[in-house]
DNA sequence: GTCTATAGGTGGATAGAC
DNA sequence: GTCTATCCACCTATAGAC
């Protein structure tokens, strides 16, 4: 029976290396790690690196792609358990909180912050990770309007760009005190400001 | 009269190296620049800069404490010139939009995106810079419930830490950009949501 | 204070054997 | 697909002349 309706999970050794180079971007930024320290987590040498990701740029737009991949994946399950506008900002919020407990900064945050060194290639890719990010809140934000589950002021879209700025700004400064109540705490305020 | 009461702005060597310095950390982050580019800027050479700032440990330090020296003074400022707490609220944002004007991100939010890479005598200094900041916030939020210029929910270090980060991140996101427009509106919103 | 020269290390990347 | 070996550019940093 060779054939698999769901096929298995990926765990190539291109998942493996993205996995690392992922946890590496998160806590030490993209000019904060190199392919030799990639090399050694996985005990192999950088020049079978460069086999699966023959340059960093290439490396770094894998990264955001599936990091963006595996986000709204995560907001489209939201949608589907979600039960009114104002449980689904808080389970929007709760992956961030997951981020911060790992110790991490969120991959597209910290690649915002050195947005200015960035290979070109990677740069679309960044700003679609947002864009897509405030069109889910757009829409939950909406519909939190309508079913009363939440209150803001300003249109969705200005709600949406100023939620997802906080909570990035939020993390990154809470990561200098290692501090993840710190993180949650300005969460909370955030989510209690919308009446959620 | 070799004496001056007020001396005369510090135009010294080491201060344009700083000045170079900033701008490079705010444009591309400490990682993303090297003592060469310093050099070139200068039309010096690097064994020079050594001279001034043996290490970049050194010159990272010094960055932080002559940004947020520059910082307070704004803030003495704001406070001599400012009418009431939504109008030093007002300024205070003010600063940040400057910031970003600039096409910078604020020092200290740079470094805190690479907190996990910084030489440990600069982490001590960025912490500081964001507790002075919350400290000045705290004063002006209390002023603002006593005067009704203000109003927020939640204890005035919350809100203050809310602030910060969410300027921050603003900041960040707006870069990605390349569109100054978009931290204004946020930052819009935020003073608004106060009642400022 | 600034220079030339250089050390010693690490960066990303490639060729070619296995 | 992974290895050894290697390249070259760049990094931070230092010694010593001027």
């Amino acid at each position: 029976m060779p054939y698999t309706a769901v096929p298995a999970a990926d765990t190539s050794q291109a998942q493996r290396i993205l996995d690392v180079a992922e946890r590496l971007v998160q806590t030490r930024g993209f000019n904060g790690f190199s392919y030799a320290d990639i090399a050694e987590a996985l005990k192999v040498t950088k020049a079978s690196l460069h086999y699966h990701f023959p340059g960093k740029a290439d490396l770094g737009k894998r990264l955001i792609e599936r990091y963006e991949r595996n986000f709204l994946d995560a907001l489209a399950k939201i949608d589907q358990q979600g039960r009114d506008a104002r449980d689904r900002l808080r389970r929007y919020v709760a992956i961030y909180t997951g981020v911060v407990k790992q110790d991490r900064m969120c991959l597209c945050g910290m690649l915002a912050a050195e947005f200015g060194t960035l290979p070109e290639p990677m740069r679309a890719d960044l700003r679609h990770f947002f864009d897509e990010n405030e069109r889910w809140l757009v829409t939950v934000l909406r519909q939190g309007k309508k079913d009363k589950s939440v209150k803001f002021a300003g249109t969705p879209a200005e709600v949406a760009q100023a939620l997802v700025g906080s909570l990035e700004g939020a993390m990154m400064i809470s990561r200098s005190y290692a501090d993840p109540a710190r993180f949650r705490s300005i969460a909370e305020k955030l989510l209690a400001d919308l009446g959620a």
